[in-house]
RNA sequence: GGUCUCUUGGCCGAGUGGCUAGGCACCGGUCUGCAAAACCGACCACUCCGGUUCGAAUCCGGAAGAGACCUCCA
């Protein structure tokens, strides 16, 4: 059953609609993957991370989803002319491997960094090698429908033919003409007819590392029909909804729509979600840029604008402070304010199960409750279902005081309400610092006792050195009224 | 050049007409041998100039600044 009305922000009408799937509680939802030909940048972990979010609380909603996230290991050449090497056959050449070699360490890499993040996987993950079958079916009928032509072995899209009878800006909400304008006078160089033609399938150069034969020789196919072919596959010819960072909706998706329109005659998908860009100093990350962060450099803080070190989960609790589909700004101080928020969070949750209960209760629960779910449901307004358990914090740690009341029935709610926020749809987990089964952790309890010793003894010479000498190798102490506690610095 | 978006307190970031999120920092307090930590409290901002309105961060017009897309990128 489905327990939430929920609004979504769909970029082909470009405002909040209700959010009816075509066969409920069935959802299909496909959101385009990485290219595996390099590490994926924290950019790039922005989208996957977000729309983890989504999966994840639409299946706590009720709905049944299909999630199907694609591998692009084939034909993502580096601009729209026919150059003969894709860019996993140049990075091959690069790093003197097979191009199968690079699409698997990448693809190991980009998984390490989905689990790290603690990001579900999805429920099928096709690869774009594994479907040239259905793209070429998919680039046939698409010929047969008039809306492609071939130019020694390569297949192109013809757009303004396209445009006579559909709408090919609509995602972007622009004219022919107006894209017409912004794009270069064809050079010659080029065997398409029309300046914003696109590739569907490429003529393989003798020299091509990665080719399969059809119709037209042998060739490998364009970018932006492999999603259309695996999406359709998986999900049909219309599917609920399609996600991918901004970046993609000017080109790629337009082009998708374009060819599922002209391949099926139906528009393919009744949502369009776009996640915003991750920035550098108010600039877009990328991978053209240079001013990418890869996730292992966050984490150990080896980056020369880091000044430490900051774990997954304080990434990901950062990246929910803000809306999806506003820009979010990447800075130390915004990255210690989140780590810090994100123990404190954490703190209150651990003093859940041991709060007092009293017959009344003066703590609005229920309202907050349905406050995070409101917040959900206005297009996964994350930032305010944290504000709203940040409250919650607030109310713990009063009760925990003695300066709030708590009723049995309310903290019951309280408990749920906190592990389903957190957990189940915002997708934290609570990280560990010790990964030595425990030694480490043996020895400093035997030291803080020795140190507890002397204290009781009043013996502040003694306890001082041992504090002294244990943040000299970067270990904290921390007295608190149970006894002291410590951590890494 | 074309199209579009954005501009919120020291920092990050919600918020589409009145009730002025939240986190972090700063400040005050509690606790503590001290320090740190933790907790509590306080802190009332919306680029500028006009307009609409009883009332605007929020709507309209203009200016300035920043960014995105148009070309590979989540």
């Amino acid at each position: 059953m489905i327990t939430e009305k929920l609004q979504l922000y769909n970029t082909l009408s470009r405002k909040k609609e209700i959010f009816e799937p075509i066969n409920s509680p069935l959802v299909g939802l496909y959101v385009c993957g990485p290219t595996v030909y390099s590490d994926v940048h924290l950019g790039n972990s922005r989208t996957f991370i977000s729309f983890d979010m989504v999966y994840r609380y639409l299946k706590h909603i009720g709905f049944k989803v299909r999630y199907v996230r694609n591998i692009t290991d084939a034909g993502h050449l580096e601009g729209d002319r026919d150059e003969g090497d894709d860019k996993f056959a140049k990075k091959a050449k690069l790093e003197q491997l097979e191009p199968m070699e690079i699409v698997q360490k990448y693809t190991l890499g980009f998984h390490d960094v989905m689990s790290i993040f603690n990001t579900l996987p999805p429920s099928i993950e096709p690869t774009a090698t594994g479907h040239i079958t259905e793209q070429i079916e998919m680039i046939k009928k698409i010929i047969e429908n008039g809306f492609a032509y071939e130019a020694n072995g390569t297949i192109y899209f013809d757009v303004e033919k396209y445009s006579k009878t559909n709408n090919y800006g609509e995602l972007t909400n622009r004219k022919l003409e107006e894209l017409l304008e912004g794009t270069r006078v064809l050079d010659g160089q080029d065997d398409k007819k029309g300046r914003l033609d696109f590739a569907l399938w490429i003529s393989a150069k003798p020299e091509t590392l990665m080719k399969w034969p059809s119709p037209w020789g042998w060739g490998f196919p364009g970018w932006h029909i492999e999603c259309s072919a695996m999406s359709t596959k998986y999900l049909g010819d219309t599917f609920d909804i399609h996600g991918g960072g901004m970046d993609l909706q000017a080109t790629h998706h337009t082009n998708e729509i374009a060819q599922s329109q002209a391949c099926s005659h139906v528009a393919p998908v009744k949502y369009w979600m776009h996640t915003n860009m991750l920035t550098v100093n108010g600039v877009r990350m990328s991978k053209s840029a240079g001013n990418g962060f890869l996730p292992h450099e966050l984490f150990t803080g080896d980056h020369p604008l880091l000044e430490k070190g900051y774990s997954p989960m304080t990434v990901r609790f950062f990246m929910a402070q803000a809306h999806y589909r506003s820009t979010l700004d990447f800075s130390n101080e915004a990255l210690q304010a989140a780590e810090k928020g994100l123990k404190r969070l954490f703190a209150a949750y651990s003093l859940l199960g041991k709060l007092t209960v009293s017959e009344t209760s003066d703590s609005p629960v229920a309202q907050i409750r349905k406050s995070c779910y409101d917040a959900m449901n206005d297009d996964f307004n994350s930032p305010i279902v944290i504000a709203n358990l940040f409250e919650l914090v607030r109310i713990i740690n009063s009760v925990n005081d003695g300066k709030e009341k708590i009723s049995s029935s309310d903290l019951d709610l309280m408990k749920d309400t906190m592990k389903v926020f957190i957990f189940d749809i915002l997708g934290f987990k609570e990280e560990s610092e010790s990964s030595d089964n425990g030694v480490v952790d043996g020895l400093m309890q035997l030291v803080l006792q020795w140190r507890q010793q002397v204290r009781e003894a009043k013996d502040y010479a003694a306890s001082d050195k041992i504090r002294n000498e244990l943040a000299k190798i970067n270990i904290v102490v921390k007295d608190g009224k149970d006894g002291s506690r410590w951590e890494k610095s």
